[in-house]
DNA sequence: AGAAGTCAAGAACAGTGTTCTCGTTTATGC
DNA sequence: GCATAAACGAGAACACTGTTCTTGACTTCT
């Protein structure tokens, strides 16, 4: 076990690297996380990087998946605060802090759901599994809140009425595949409510909603509760 | 007048040398807009292309507002040919298009919407003034339906029932400075649909919706016919 | 201790944006 | 028409970037 007096100072440097690269990328954005940069940060050759990087991109793949995945636990630690008694209050909480995070961490924000950074394709199969998790956390809690009744019926009838039959195929499918126990209009109120929370983040860390909403601290909150009101849940 | 054989030449390389960046754009990205290739394009050497162009940036700013102009300018055409006596209908097929010319155009719509470029900073007042012009047709569509009595009274009443202060407040001042004929409930209900629909744009053009709806036509149309109702229209 | 694996550094290559200088070409003023 | 001024194009150079390769030193294992 302790096979590791270089295992521990590869670590080291490794996590030193990702540290340094998160700070450029935090205050000069994506084209701040250069090597050349990083090396300087850890008195390093940038060669000697190589060692331990296999290159830019796989450098930004590493600070991808750290963003999806604190963006992510933020979202699940929201949500426990609240606990499993009080759905639509863990969902809104939940919400909460998936606009919150990523207006704390606008770079990351940016990496993470912004346009596909040029030249560079994040890998699929690094960042699939973590970039679904918020999504995933609150769509589950919607089923449960299903599972229990709460979700109004009149609500996911008028859902259901509006729904064309391929979309609803698709919902389908998207439930069978992630093993949802969800009705297509229960699904598609939820993708709703992703959509219009997603979508207002999205133009508010990329400053495109400042000339429309001037407090948007009062207005996500209003959209919030508007969320769970047409998602169906009480309250 | 034809004080310009040379004023004409120099417009001609001027419009080649936009013409080129857009290619590369389209084909390669922002990062594949570099001034050599360019410069290879038009069979320049790289520094004659300065006597053209400011920077790289001055380029991209160019090739931003370009961007902005097209997406308004394909909505105006599908708001202009449905014409002033169905409202409703032109404010769909206003929205329709603002979606298709994004997913026709993703790497000008990145550039215009996706997170700031980096390094680069579109400089407000070459940008601002056409990048709300989308925004503003519709808000016009919607301020002459208010103005004709279009708009349900009951629909507005519910969304003045959630609308706090300070955000009503936000949208008083927006009427006031865009001069729009709205109270704060309307602009409210505008900029809800608004959200709903560029959200959407963002999410399906960046890919961060494949794996959750699948025939996004289907559900697009279905959400137009949604934002519609919300908006208190008829039809 | 010797062998094998690991690491760091340096130089080099092909790119990039940008600036400067130097001739050449064009348009303008007399 | 000619000299002057402005505009233009090309080339070299500088400071960056990512990446590769070679060389030498160090640590670990047998």
């Amino acid at each position: 076990m302790a096979a590791t007096v270089r295992e521990r100072r590869r670590q080291e440097t490794t996590d030193a690297i990702l540290r340094s690269a998160r700070t450029h990328l935090e205050q000069a954005g994506v084209e701040g996380v250069t090597l050349r940069a990083v090396a300087r940060d850890l008195d390093l050759a940038v060669s000697a990087l190589y060692r331990y990087v296999d290159s830019r991109d796989d450098l930004l793949t590493e600070l991808l998946v750290e963003a999806f995945t604190e963006h992510a636990d933020a979202v699940d630690a929201a949500v426990d605060e609240v606990g499993p008694d009080d759905l639509p209050g863990a969902i809104t909480a939940g919400l909460r802090a998936y606009r919150a995070w990523s207006l704390a961490h606008p770079a990351q924000f940016g990496l993470a759901f912004g346009a596909p950074v040029p030249g560079y394709h994040a890998p699929a199969e690094r960042t699939v599994a973590v970039a679904v998790r918020p999504g995933s956390r609150i769509m589950g809690l919607f089923a449960t809140a299903y599972e229990r009744g709460l979700v109004d019926a009149d609500v996911l009838a008028a859902r259901a009425a509006t729904l064309d039959d391929g979309t609803a195929a698709g919902f389908d499918a998207l439930a069978a595949r992630q093993s949802y126990p969800l009705p297509a209009p229960a699904i598609a109120l939820a993708v709703d409510a992703f959509v219009r929370v997603h979508g207002f983040t999205v133009m508010e860390v990329f400053g495109q909603l400042r000339p429309l909403v001037s407090p948007a601290d009062a207005y996500y909150e209003q959209l919030l509760r508007e969320v769970v009101t047409t998602l169906g849940l009480p309250r």
